[in-house]
DNA sequence: CTAATTCCTATTAAAATAGTCGGATTTAAA
DNA sequence: TTTAAATCCGACTATTTTAATAGGAATTAG
């Protein structure tokens, strides 16, 4: 799979947008102070959350980024996929007929692999933004 | 997570034993030419496979492995943890009581990862060897 | 003997990840 | 109008991890 620190920083800063979300926007060197992640490796990881409609910003000083939706409506599967694209668990190209290996068949753990992504995959999508914040607090 | 080809080969490759299980021994150089593995890299596999109890070997011509257990006995996770070592989604050291980043306390994202962690955990509890080779058939 | 194998250690090559750098643009406020 | 703080952007570098190879030693059936 793909989970790496550009995901758990991407969590991590997005986490940190919903807690603090009646100040106005967040500059990244806040995120940063908060959470150790250099400004510059955040500016990365804000571009993509930009480009996947999960965060808005607003440029010159004061400025710094918002949630663009509501915390309830932000899934970690699109933050996961905001920055790492893709969780691939499969060697072989999901929608072509042919195996890993380039064989014309299935490999036989294909199935395994396969079964493995959706598990993640709706793991990720059952937690919400909320969810994280909400923990928090207890 | 760490889910890298080392962990797929490894169960490809035991499904390769568990295919050919009334064969004797069966060389690496068979599974190399099955599964398109050099045999080179399957030593490496099959050593840890062997650390773990998950195969035996008879050495010298017409040497090769076999399962220790029958099919039905192993866990997808038993090869997984024997060749990957472990399913890390966590960035703090686990026992540890401190945080990702030595803070003092947990960071906001230790329990997602940490129920992924359990959730990955699981699915790789569930399947054993035997459920690859009965789909193939299939 | 010989050929085929496991066994073992070390090294190298390739790829992915993490993080930096330098500057351009925007904007609030001094 | 200047300044400082911020986003924005592209390229680059460094580090780490992963994948794979190399070169033998030990074992054993035929
Ligand atoms: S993983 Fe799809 S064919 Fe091997
Ligand atoms: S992942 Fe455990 S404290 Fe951050």
């Amino acid at each position: 799979m793909k989970l790496t620190t550009k995901g758990r920083y991407a969590v991590m800063a997005m986490a940190d947008l919903a807690s603090n979300i009646n100040s106005g926007p967040i500059s990244l060197r806040e995120i940063s102070l908060r959470q150790n992640i250099s400004v510059a490796y955040l500016e990365q990881i804000f571009i993509k959350l930009k480009k996947r409609k999960l965060v808005k910003s607003s440029r010159g000083a004061t400025g710094g980024y918002l949630l663009e939706k509501p915390a309830s409506e932000i899934r970690i599967s699109n933050i996961i996929f905001a920055v790492d694209e893709e969780v691939k668990m499969l060697n072989c190209k999901k929608n072509s007929k042919k195996g890993c290996n380039n064989k014309t068949t299935k490999c036989i753990t294909h199935n395994l692999w396969d079964e493995l992504d959706q598990h993640i995959h709706q793991f990720f999508e059952k937690v919400k933004l909320q969810d994280l914040v909400k923990k928090e607090l207890n």
